[in-house]
Parts: structure tokens; sequence; C-alpha cells
DNA sequence: CTCCTAAGATGATCCAGATCATATGTCAGC
DNA sequence: GCTGACATATGATCTGGATCATCTTAGGAG
């Protein structure tokens, strides 16, 4: 099997894939806990990982979700520090584990390598602050509008664009509770910012969200 | 007047600030705004500067706080995009604007610089998730205590540590409204976890505020 | 010392979201 | 088409933080 690390060519894809470990993770594991110390650079080669913190027991907040091909936690891993958070699989994934070594030796002899992890930390710290946008957000339909507008740039399909989220998904994104998350969405719904088909939520356009927004 | 950017040399700190053009601020004055075109690396050369979001008409959240010789904004000057939130001073200030070519050039020159620019963008993505923890955790009191250690933690002094913010300002650091955070704080100090002297927020210790948080 | 302004303190009221409970819908596997 | 498991939906109640109003305190300027 032969994978394609973010979009590199096979050369590099290769040279990088060799140069670490892959283990293979079931659904809703623990790859990495908040706290251990980063002495890799984590890639996911198949499956979905997300990165969440747990401000309180039993609740779950998601940073950020990485697919097939993706770098995560770069910036624990460039400074070697401790991860700020814990990486938990949404489906059954392979993972690459990069030791840090290699992982900086990369970025030294490779600018390719270097330029797109650069742009990745860059895009990392983009998200994050979106999501402190909508953490401090109060009312709840503008948080979920913020949030749905945002998966719907990510994946720059055409319209309708279907939302692969469930309502538990969406709530971890915005800090809002279940019942409030499917409420809002209804409400929402309501006003004709979207329509739900049989559970999903489809966007036909993004312009009465962004209204919604400001 | 010679500046001393981060914490390097006499040469590099006048090489850095020869390559750019300073400006004078008052109080509270902006020096970009969210959506701006990031086309320089901003390094505050005295006073303090603040980046904020406004999630909403009035309300501000305070994504960090740079003082005098630190670069902020690093990764929009990186990958040359726009700027995701406000930076406006807090005091009389100097800014240095580094153009971005002679940025990224300082960056492929000079390793000290590079290092110090990396290791700062991890920083500041250890404090956005910070942020993000802070932001989701939905009691006040835990809020604001998590928001007081990481105060604490940054300028490292010894004990009593004295919290050189107004209340407003933490509120606008954990995202409450002022009197919650005032009568937060208030019941803080009635747990005994801080004093507090004619209206300044002490820390004797953080043991209880960490006891707090868990 | 007095005045003035900004910050801190506190009370009263309101409401959006959390929580608990329960019902309905969806779809995969038999 | 039936069943089970999970997701979505919705009602009832509770509560912590927001908001508005008022008051006190601290500290600088004159």
């Amino acid at each position: 099997m032969e994978y394609l690390v973010e979009s590199f060519d096979h050369d590099l894809s290769n040279r990088i894939v060799r140069s670490g470990t892959t283990r293979s993770y079931g659904f809703d594991q623990t790859i990495f806990s908040e706290g251990d110390k980063a002495t890799f650079l984590p890639i996911v080669l198949s499956g979905t990982v997300k990165m969440v913190k747990f401000p309180e027991p039993g609740k779950e907040v998601i940073l950020g979700l990485f697919q097939a091909g993706q770098a995560f936690a770069v910036p624990p891993a460039m400074d070697g520090k401790r991860f700020p958070a814990t990486a938990i699989t949404t489906e059954e994934s392979e993972v690459l584990f990069v030791p840090r070594d290699s992982f900086l030796e990369l970025m030294e002899t490779s600018a390719e390598f270097s330029a797109v992890i650069t742009s990745r930390m860059c895009g990392i710290l983009r998200h994050q602050v979106e999501t402190i946008q909508i953490l401090a957000t109060p009312s709840a339909e503008q948080r979920i509008a913020t949030a749905l507008l945002r998966l719907a740039k990510e994946r720059r399909g055409e319209f309708p664009i279907e939302i692969a989220y469930r309502r538990k998904d969406i709530a971890d994104m915005t800090g809002l509770s279940l019942e409030t998350t499917i409420r809002a969405v209804r409400r929402l719904a309501k006003k004709d910012c979207l329509t739900i088909a049989s559970g999903r939520i489809i966007l036909e356009s993004t312009t009465p969200l962004k209204k919604l927004v400001g």
C-alpha cells in the first residue's frame, strides 16, 4: 500500500513514510493524550483524527479534524514540548509517527516539506482563531452558522453542500449542548438558512448564513 | 534610541529595526484591522499591544497581549494572507513594521531569527488552545482561575504575584461580562484562592486555583 | 483637603442555554 | 417488513450569567 502525504510527490511521500512507523487504530481510540511529550510528528495515513480538549468531565471541544495525508499537532512536534490536547480517531485509521529528529531533518533538507508544514501551522492558527470567535459568540444560532460556514468553506464543493457531521459533532465544535444544537439547527432551517433532509444538514447557499453572522 | 527585538543581540536587533519603518501610537489606537492584508511583520518596540476579536458589537475577546520586543501576528505575516483579528494599543506604543520581503529574507538568512520566530508561533498556538479551553469552560470561577494561572505562569515571578490587569481586561480574556467577573473574583477571594488589596488581585500561591480547575 | 473620574461592588430582574425525560425518525441487518 | 441501535426531535424545568441600575472606593489633580 502506498500513501500520499499532504500533496507531495511519491518520492517525498515515500521518504517520509519510511522515516517513521505506522500504527492502526479502531474507532474512537486515543492516539496520544494532552500532556504527553511530543517526540514525533503524527500524520494521518488513512481514516480521520480529531484533536479535542475536555474542559470538564463529559464535555468535549473539537479543536480540529484531520483527514488522510494531513500532518497534525505540528507545533508541539516542532518545539518538542507537550501536546496541549488529545488526539482521537473518529473511524478506523492508520497513523504515521515520524520521530522528531527525522521531522526536523526533513524541515532542513526539503524546502517543499518545510513550506507545506509552515503553511499548515498558519492554517491551524487561523482555524483556532475562528474557533475562539465561535466560542465567544453568545447566540447559539450564530455559533452554529459560523461553524457551518467554516465547514462549507473547507470542502469548497459545489452547492448543494451536505454537512457530513452529526448534531453531536457540531455541538462539540461550537461548545453547545446537543439539544441546543438540534433546536438551533431547526430554527435555522425555519429561517431558510439551510434545509434538513432525513436528519442531514444541507446548504443550498451560504448567503443567508453569512447575513445572519453579519 | 535603540530597541531590543525579542532577545536578539544589538547587531541583529538593529538590522531588524533598520529593515522596517516605525510608527508611534497613543492609547487605544488601531494598528491594523481584521481582514487587512498582512504585508508586514509587526513588532512592538515600546508599550503594549493587544490582539482582539469582536464576536458581536460591544463584545471584545483578547487573543493575546504583546510587550516591547515581541513580534506579533506572525502567522499572517508568514503566509501573507489576511489578519484574522485586530491589533490595538493598550498604552502609548511604538510599532515596527518589517516588510514581508525583508521578513522572509531574515527567516532564510538568520537561523537565530528563524528559530525565535518559529518558537513564537508555537507559543501563540499553545496560547490559543488555552484560550479555547477557557472559553469552553461553563463555570465563571473556573474560567477566571485558568486565566489567572496563565497570567501567573507567563510572568513567572516570585510570590506574591500581583495581577496587573483590571477586571474588564480579565472579563475580555475569559469572555465573561464585567459584573460576572467581579463577582467571581470576589467568590474566589472568599474561598481563599486569592486576595484583593484595594481592588488589585494578588496570588499568594497558585495551589488553591490549580485545585479548583482540577 | 476636596473634587473628580475610573474602577470596583452589589442588588434585582431576565432569559438563553443546560439538563432531564421521553418520543419519533432513520437505516442497517436479519 | 421487522427489529435494534443510534440519531434526531421536543417538552418541562432549572439556573448561572447577562443586563440594567445604583452605590462605594481608590487615587490623581488642583
